[in-house]
DNA sequence: AAGTGAAGCAACCGCGGCGTT
DNA sequence: CAACGCCGCGGTTGCTTCACT
């Protein structure tokens, strides 16, 4: 696979890499390290331009680099990495060790961005598009790669999974007093189960931060921030990404240890 | 066997953030 | 403080492979 190769009108290379390119980039980075990607490639030997090199280093080429399918915990966990972070392909891949954001992003727009919307459920919000008063049988995930996993639909998986984790990082959040700490111990909370029901819980951070919470509208399965807040939570997510990790990784022996008994309780 | 569309993957493009001058 | 350049990120494109007819 890859693209034709073709050079532009400065003599830069573009398009797929050969394996004498991925050999000299790999080699020149093992014994230099990587330094400035503008000059980089004219010392190890490549027509290529920095950003080109670097993307190839990124996602292909650094050690560690997990290549292949996407198991069934990888996929709950973007999902559910993605309900809470949206679109920040980085931020994700920060929690999946192995996994390069363009990776994560490929098989999200290319896969599981379509199994929600077969599914019916909202990419973006994760709650159901159709009634919630449909009942929806279960529903094998059908990507292919996976190994066939059955996993109960709506609204188990939608309002009390990752919305009831959304629900309960904005309860953290919502509580100054509380704040990164709360969110923490939300992730490292082996019983955060993304599937099974958590509204016991969700009831209990509300008594916790009761005037958080004290509009009617905001009893509903999403609680409706404004821009103040959602900025609040981005900026505290970017902050603790490096202690996330070690939460993540500490609770279990799985990398992903917030969302693995969802797949593993069963 | 040939044609066609979908899926998957690799790489490019453009923009915004951030550091430096 | 503005201008500039580099880097990283997210969106998008292009190509190959696969499945189906």
């Amino acid at each position: 696979m890859g693209r034709a190769t073709w050079f532009d009108a400065d003599g830069t290379k573009r398009g797929g890499w050969t394996d004498e390119e991925d050999q000299k980039l790999v080699a020149y980075i093992n014994e230099y390290g990587i330094g400035d990607w503008r000059f980089l490639p004219r010392k190890a030997g490549l027509q290529r331009c920095g950003k080109s090199c670097r993307l190839r280093w990124m996602n292909y080429l650094r050690p560690g680099v997990k290549k292949g399918k996407f198991t069934p915990e990888e996929e709950e966990a973007i999902m559910n990495f993605h309900s809470i972070l949206g679109n920040r392909w980085a931020a994700i891949a920060q929690q999946m060790p192995g996994r390069s954001d363009n990776d994560i992003k490929n098989h999200w727009n290319s896969c599981l961005k379509k199994r929600l919307e077969r599914q019916g459920i909202n990419q973006m919000t994760y709650q159901p598009i159709i009634n919630l008063a449909v009942k929806t049988p279960s529903f094998n995930i059908d990507c292919g790669n996976s190994s066939s996993s059955t996993v109960s639909a709506s609204p188990s998986f939608s309002s009390s999974g990752s919305a009831s984790l959304l629900n309960r990082l904005a309860t953290g959040i919502s509580s100054r007093q509380h704040g990164v700490d709360r969110i923490k111990n939300i992730f490292s909370d082996p019983r955060t189960a993304i599937i099974t029901g958590q509204e016991e819980e969700f009831e209990e951070s509300k008594k916790d931060h009761g005037k958080a919470l004290a509009s009617d509208d905001q009893e509903d399965d999403f609680l409706m921030w404004d821009e103040e807040n959602m900025r609040r939570f981005m900026e505290e997510i970017g902050q603790m990404d490096p202690e996330m990790n070690g939460v993540c990784n500490s609770s279990s022996s799985s990398p992903y240890g917030i969302y693995e008994t969802s797949l593993l309780d069963d």
